[in-house]
DNA sequence: AGCCCAACCTAGAACAGTTCCAAGGGTAGG
DNA sequence: CCTACCCTTGGAACTGTTCTAGGTTGGGCT
């Protein structure tokens, strides 16, 4: 499949420098980054970029289905760039490290269903992640 | 089992009329309310009660473990008072209405744990409730 | 019953993440 | 080179949540 850039030039997307800088930050890695990581990772290629240019670009780019957004338990939305398998995922529960993993789809029994349609299913497998496990039984 | 109230009684914690007004506010039912619509309902029956107290006694009690908290795409927390019976999710991609299903849990096969230690699954069925279908296909 | 103190509660300020806005800037087509 | 138009920017505004300082109260003790 081609490169995320290549198909945004291919929509017509003005590909301006920023915008580069933000979808490449993205990465192809299967590791789920928050808007301020973005920020950040783009900022160190391109200092000038604004924080609100990141949030438009992701914001168009989920749009667009390029990307799918997330919510996670420290209130800050993740960004998932693999669009094109279908995947779950892995969470740490100690620093919110975010991973994509390939598990079976589990299935809702007929008499579960409440009459809805189903649509999707999205399954979390929350766990500690080795850098985590080391540092040992968190207090409390 | 004993209702909350009563557990909490019994764990020695203070029952306070805000206490009670915000744990009975939760219902036993099958919803997942948000923080703020605990705060209306709890103001509703006693009007003093301050959006600081809803937070914190349902932090306490998620704290306690008698309340599950889970994150939402619109940013909101929900709570989710059905502790005892374990169960996943179905939710209404039109409304954003919850209800607790029964289902198996996904297994995650080893060679996809990248040295996580699982911790547990979370299990989300998107759909579309009856009252959503009904309305016909949303505008984009 | 009345006292006392830690635990509680309140209103409002502070925060974090995200979105909105008005103004300035860059670029493709003419 | 000019002109439009889209893009970007910094900062203000918003939303959900947490913190703070000070007033209130439950309940053990006398």
């Amino acid at each position: 499949m081609e490169p995320l850039v290549d198909r945004l030039r291919n929509r017509g997307w003005r590909l301006t420098a920023q915008r580069r800088v933000i979808a490449e930050s993205m990465g192809g890695e299967h590791v789920h980054v928050t808007a301020d990581e973005v920020f950040e990772r783009s900022r160190a290629i391109l200092p000038e970029v604004s924080r609100a240019t990141v949030y438009n670009t992701l914001n168009e780019l989920v749009g667009m289905g390029e990307l799918h957004e997330m919510s996670h338990a420290d209130g800050r939305k993740r960004y998932d760039p693999n669009v094109e398998e279908r995947h779950h995922h892995l969470v740490c529960v100690g620093c919110g490290r975010m991973l994509d993993v390939q598990a079976d789809d589990p299935r809702l029994p007929d008499e579960q269903r409440h009459g809805f349609e189903l649509v999707d299913v999205e399954v979390t497998f929350r766990a500690r992640c080795p850098d985590c496990a080391h540092v040992g039984a968190p207090a409390t």
